[in-house]
Parts: structure tokens; sequence; C-alpha cells
RNA sequence: CGGGGUGUAGCGCAGCCCGGUUAGCGCGCGUCGUUCGGGACGACGAGGUCGGAGGUUCAAAUCCUCUCACCCCGACCA
């Protein structure tokens, strides 16, 4: 065959196959084919927006209810706050306008009517006096309530919790990383004095840590953010920071301590307990459906998705062998296994459809479904199952008696596994480096994490992000910056920070 | 908003330069049969106002004009 025609075919094939762009050829066309072929997301009908497929909404329904729990325990409560906010109200803190005005979906008009071709147009009269916005969050609204709400000093702490969807226009989006409407969890709270204000932004941020860390098996960097990387009206923000497989850093997860700034803005006061009036400190912190895609880029691979079990809508999926003739025997053999799995507290999933069992075992993968059970007639006649790990393949070939026990435990290592990984990943691609030139030759050709000293000025930090593009993700607790200088003006360091490229 | 591109079946595309019968292909989808321990195969079948409007022509997916939509690349963001 000519060289030529077969090379065609080939490519062809590769075209219309079920597999997607290995990691290493695009990342970005990597991550979208897994989002769409693992069913978690599809994209809406406005531009920039996301339909959360029901795979994707149970992982993100799992992450919830993990985080939840954690703030319920810690004494926080659920509420929830209007979508539509006055416009008035943005404007009330200064840096805040600033920060959200450029991507506010504004409300104009209140009603549509039919022209005289029949088309549907935005009728001028329902012209709104105030126009309305879309929530980019929820901090004004919030505030506005508060300040009827907060008298006394015995009315605090307040802390309030909602999970919302809010809108940023934004210009380029990416499924879960970032879109115009997101969801996510907006904790707000109120405070009689600042360093509970900050106890309250530090805690947050170490759930966030435990959330990333222990069930999404996602490290992260904690610390606080540069000046000019804060959140808009916040006097300090810190951030959970995770690096993604193609080694750029994702912000998982903000906290923020507002100090006074929109008890200022919206005048809310408290009297002290000896009688004298004072402004009430604040904090916000969230974390959104981006976490959905850290955990797609921090642990996925050539064949799709890897969930870590404690947030995989099925940690056991069951691909049964069978034909019409043997579908009854090995339905009644798995029965009993699966029921003592169930009552164990597995996730299972039952595949019975008629596709090949590999074309099931391919999707499942793909899926990210950390173990799966094969069972078939050779397996019933011994009184065995098959067991193999997404994570890295291993097969195992168990008694059937022994499932209930082993899986729990195998789901765990699995667990374990996959944050060791991760961490392994990302200490492999942190970089000390010594120079500016060594510092901009890392950034251009390998990539990943950089920990150097910075002198704390505004003007390095931006010198080095118009150069290379990198930025300050974190100045992350542990620093120490003792003996360093400054990697681009040779300053004695103020910081040890950690620059990266970011999403 | 500046530069580049694409609109043809659910998805991915060919056809367009050089107008000419019933507009094709792959995947997917439906029915039936054979299969089933790593993406099965065969037979039959459903599915299209060729983005929209106007024009040129005996004849337009194909040529011309206008229009709409979307995608990609440069200043912001969880």
């Amino acid at each position: 065959m000519n060289p030529v025609i077969s090379y065609l075919i080939l490519y062809d094939k590769l075209n219309v196959s079920k597999s997607v762009t290995p990691q290493s050829k695009d990342y970005a066309a990597w991550y979208t084919d897994v989002v769409t072929k693992a069913g978690l997301a599809d994209y809406g009908p406005v531009k920039g927006t996301m339909v959360i497929r029901p795979y994707g909404f149970a992982l993100w329904d799992n992450i919830k209810k993990i985080f939840d729990s954690m703030i319920k325990e810690t004494g926080h409560v659920n509420a929830y706050f209007p979508l539509l906010i006055p416009k008035s109200f943005l404007a009330q803190e200064a840096e805040h306008v600033e920060g959200f005005a450029k991507e506010c979906a504004v409300v104009t008009h209140t009603r549509l009517k039919l022209d005289e071709h029949n088309g549907l147009i935005v009728d001028p009269e329902s012209k709104l006096e105030e126009e309305v916005i879309i929530r980019p969050t929820s901090e004004t609204v919030i505030w506005s309530m508060y300040k009827k709400w907060i008298q006394s000093y015995r009315d605090l702490p307040l802390l309030i919790n909602q999970w919302a969807n809010v809108v940023r226009w934004e210009m380029r989006t990416r499924l879960f990383l970032r879109t115009t409407e997101f969801l996510w969890q907006e904790g707000h709270t109120a405070h009689a004095t600042g360093k509970e204000a900050e106890e309250e932004t530090l805690l947050i941020l170490e759930l966030y840590r435990q959330l990333a860390e222990d069930y999404l098996a996602m490290p992260v960097y904690t610390g606080l953010k540069s000046e000019s990387e804060k959140f808009a009206g916040a006097e300090q923000t810190y951030s959970i920071e995770a690096m993604m497989g193609d080694k750029r850093a994702l912000q998982a997860g903000t906290s923020h301590n507002l100090g006074q700034n929109f008890a200022r803005a919206f005048d809310v006061k408290f009297q002290t307990q000896d009688n004298k009036e004072e402004m009430v400190y604040a904090t916000s912190w969230g974390v959104s459906t981006r976490l959905v895609g850290g955990v797609i880029m921090t642990h996925g691979d050539d064949k799709g998705l890897k969930l870590p079990p404690k947030i995989a809508p099925y940690q056991v999926v069951v691909v049964p062998i069978f034909r019409d003739e043997n579908k009854q025997s090995i339905q009644d053999y798995l029965t009993p296994l699966l029921s003592d799995l169930r009552s164990a507290g597995v996730r299972v999933h039952e595949d019975w459809r008629k596709d090949s069992p590999g074309f099931k075992f391919n999707e499942w993968e793909m899926k990210g479904v950390p173990l799966r059970l094969e069972v078939g007639p050779k397996d019933v006649e011994n009184e065995k199952v098959v067991l193999v790990r997404r994570d890295n393949s291993e097969k195992q070939i168990i008694q059937k008696n022994k499932i209930a026990g082993l899986v729990p435990q195998c789901l765990d290592e699995i667990q374990t596994a996959l944050f060791k990984s991760a961490k392994a990943f990302r200490s492999e691609n942190t970089h000390t480096v010594t120079t500016y030139d060594e510092f901009k030759d890392v950034i251009a050709n390998q990539g990943g994490f950089i920990r150097c000293g910075w002198d704390g000025t505004e003007k390095s930090e931006i010198a080095i992000r118009e150069d290379t593009k990198a930025t300050i993700r974190v100045i992350p607790f542990d620093e120490n910056f003792k003996g360093l200088k400054c990697i681009y003006s040779g300053a004695p360091a103020r910081h040890e920070v950690i620059f990266a490229k970011a999403y």
C-alpha cells in the first residue's frame, strides 16, 4: 500500500476513535475531551455557559456534601440571598466595584413583546428606573441585610454560608475552570473583633486544605495572596493553590479577611459590651465548581478521568460478562455479593447493558471509576471475582467472600495513592532558582512552580509577570526568606513566594 | 474591541476553485440475527429548507452581494 494512503487511514481512525487527545499532544484539548466524553458537562446555548450533566453533578454534589458538613460542624449555617442586586450596591465599596464592574450582567428591562413582524423584542416601556445586576458575588446584598440584623455584640458572630450560582461575564471560558455562570458556596461572616475575623479566615482556609487534600486528593499550598492578586475589597486574601497535570497553577479556593471595609460601606455597627459603637469585622470565602476541573487535571490520564474514591459517584462498577443463557446465573451469583458491598457503604454501579465488555471497560475508565469488578462464568465456577484498579491498572483475582472486606480497603489505598502521586508530581516540578535568567528559562521551557525570594514590591511582581507570564500564586505559610534575595531586583527578599503560570 | 477562520444529517467531515440528474462518507442512532474475559460483525433502515436573505443563470451547496452565528489568537478573572 502507498505509505501516504496508509497514513491517512490511520489518521482517520484516530480521528473517529472514542479516545481522547493525548495530554502530551495538546493538554487543553485533552481536558475538553475528557470533560465531554466522560459525560461531566456540555456547552450551554449561551456563549460561556455550561450544562453540568448528571455524572458531573454527582461529583460536585459529593464535594458539596463534604464541605457542607465541615462548615456545619464549625458552627456555620446556610441561607439564601437573591440573585438580583441593585446596581448602586456594587458601587458602595470602591475596590469592589473596580474589581467586578467589567464583568457584570445587567438587567435593564422587565418585559419582552412582539413587534409588528411577530418577532420578540425588548419592550422599551419596561425600562427599569434603577438597573439591577446579577450577582458576581454576594457581599453587597448580604451586608445590606447584615446592617438590619446586627445591633449588638450579642448578634455576633454571624456565620452564614450560601450555595448559589453567580455570573461573571468572562471573555474566555473553559468548562468548569471559568464559565460565565458557575456554582459555588460563599461564606459571609461578621465578627466583633479583627482577631476573630482573622481566625475565621484561617479556619476556613484550613477546611479548604482538608477538602482538597483529604477528599479530592489534590495537594495544595496554602498562604497569602500578594496585594495585586487579592480579592477586590479584602484586606487579606488567602488561597489554596494546586498544580495541574500541565504544571500550571490552579487557585482552588480563597478565604478573605475583609476587615471593616464592607461594614463601613454598608454602615454596619454594633454595640459592644461596654456600650460603645463599633464597626463589624467581616470575612468571605468560596470554592466553586472549578474544583471539579482541579480534580480532572490533577489525576486524569490519557484513558480519561481518575476519581478519588471519596468523591467518586460510583466507587465500584460491576461489569458482568454474560450471554443471554447464563445471565441469570451470573445475576444470582452477584446479588448477595453486591448487597454485602453496599451494606459496607460502597457506592456500586452494575452495568448490564448489551455492549461488549471491552467497550464498557474503556467507558468506565474514561469516567474514572476507581475500581472495576468483573464477573464472568469462570468466576462463578471458581467462586472468584476480578478486581481492577483504575489508578495503576492492577488486576487481582479474589475469593468471592473476601470482597466486602477487601474493597473498602482497596478504595482507601487508591485514595492515598492518588494523593501521593500528585504530591510527587508537584515536588518534581517545583524548582528553586538562583538567577532571573534561570527563572525565565524554567518558566519558558519546563513549567511548574518556582519557589524563590521576592522583595515585596509590586514593581518586581509586575515586571516578572510581563516578562514571563508567571504570577505570584501564594506567599506560603511555611516561607523562609532569611538570606534570600529577590529573584528580580536582587534586593533582600521580604518574602519567599511561589511563582507559576496560572489558570 | 483588533487579526485569522468556519457554517452541509445528532457529532466529525468531503463536495465548492471548474455551476448540471436522486447531495455523499465515517461515527452515532433504530430493527433483526450472530457475538460477548480489552473499544464485535452482518443485513436492512431512519435522518438534510446545504446558517439566513437577496441576486446572476435554463440550472446554485457550488458564482456575486448583504446579513447572522460560532470558533481560534492578543488587555481581565474563582
